[in-house]
DNA sequence: AACGTGACGGTTGAC
DNA sequence: CTGTCAACCGTCACG
């Protein structure tokens, strides 16, 4: 079922229920954060829920990560045939080993980790109904080969399910950007903020290499857009007409939000943030300006480029319309 | 007043 | 092709 407009919270918010933020406005978030600005006065700032506004700074704090979480979809089998392979073979060499004992030769032995090792349940399910009996097995080893033997990779999809647990603990205020460890999932590809500054130049190799399809699906990433370019259903884009990230943000209502003093951070933000939230050719007025970050990277440059897809966006939004 | 948390209604995508 | 299921989402209300 689609929602064609998106709904308003207390705060005069859009938002579009059972679907992600869009990236602008999470990035906005922990940029916002790390400025100093309180969760609350970003909430109301961004119009965004105050349990979001924790939500996503708690699991950026943790993860490294302003990016939601892989949504729809299955977990992923644990017993693959290279698991099974092992099983049996650990089977083999004692046949008095006990479920749990594979289970820890198999974290030992590099066949899992500990995100997609399985039960001790499952185990003993596949000895018992897979394995069995030995005599069994061999049979199935000698003729049983499957026509087109999938490529096991060791770990086929620890990249996918593990980045929630694989937290990287950070000081409360000290962020780190674990790009390496903010990459467990294929795509997107990153979810650093520094990354997804800087996500064109990262994820252009890989948006080559993709087949259309896939670049599309980046694309949307990058932009926050959804599916508004390309689902019939524009969720995000008939909300002003715009299917644009600023569309998303531009509700009627949203005005950039007034610093109750003039010493308030915001005033240095004001401008930019209006032109942001509201300004239909939104342009960063500097690197610094829109980068808290002094860490790490390139961000003017990396702005740049996320700008530069901004505007890609709105012509493809203009196309739309 | 600020914030963490869980219930809720919703979407998504692999199976 | 369709339905199921379990993941996630943001909002809201409560403490």
């Amino acid at each position: 079922m689609c929602i064609a407009f998106g709904e308003v919270n207390q705060l005069g918010g859009v938002f579009v229920n059972g679907r992600p933020l869009p990236n602008a406005i999470r990035l906005r978030i922990v940029e916002l954060a790390q400025l100093g600005i309180r969760p609350c006065d970003i909430s109301r700032q961004l119009r965004v829920s105050h349990g979001c506004v924790s939500k996503i700074l708690a699991r950026y704090n943790e993860t490294g990560s302003i990016l939601p979480g892989a949504i729809g979809g299955s977990k992923p089998r644990v017993t693959t045939p290279t698991v099974v392979k092992h099983i049996r073979t650990y089977k083999q060499r004692d046949p008095g080993i006990f479920a749990w004992e594979i289970r820890d030769r198999l974290l030992a032995d590099g066949v899992c980790d500990k995100f997609n090792l399985p039960s001790v349940s499952s185990i003993s399910r596949i000895l018992r109904n897979k394995i069995g009996n030995l005599s069994q097995q061999s049979q199935y080893e000698s003729g049983k080969q499957p026509p087109h033997p999938p490529p096991q990779p060791t770990l086929p999809y620890n990249h996918l399910y593990s980045y929630p647990a694989s937290k990287v603990p950070t000081p409360p205020g000290m962020p780190t950007l674990p790009g390496h460890m903010a990459m467990h999932r294929i795509w997107p590809s990153s979810h650093s903020v520094t990354d997804i500054l800087g996500i064109r130049s990262i994820t252009e190799q890989q948006i080559s290499d993709m087949p259309p399809v896939c670049s599309a699906k980046l694309e949307e990433w990058i932009s926050g857009v959804d599916n508004a370019h390309l689902n019939p259903d524009a969720k995000y884009a008939t909300q002003s007409g715009l299917p644009t990230v600023n569309s998303y943000a531009t509700a009627p209502s949203i005005h950039p939000y007034r610093p109750p003093t003039p010493a308030s951070p915001y005033m240095g933000y004001s401008a930019t943030m209006s032109g942001y939230v509201t300004g239909p050719t939104w342009q960063p007025a500097n690197g610094s300006a829109l980068s808290p970050r002094s860490c790490d990277i390139t961000t003017p440059l990396a702005f740049k480029s996320m700008a530069a897809n901004c505007d890609a966006i709105h012509l493809v939004a203009a196309s739309a319309l």
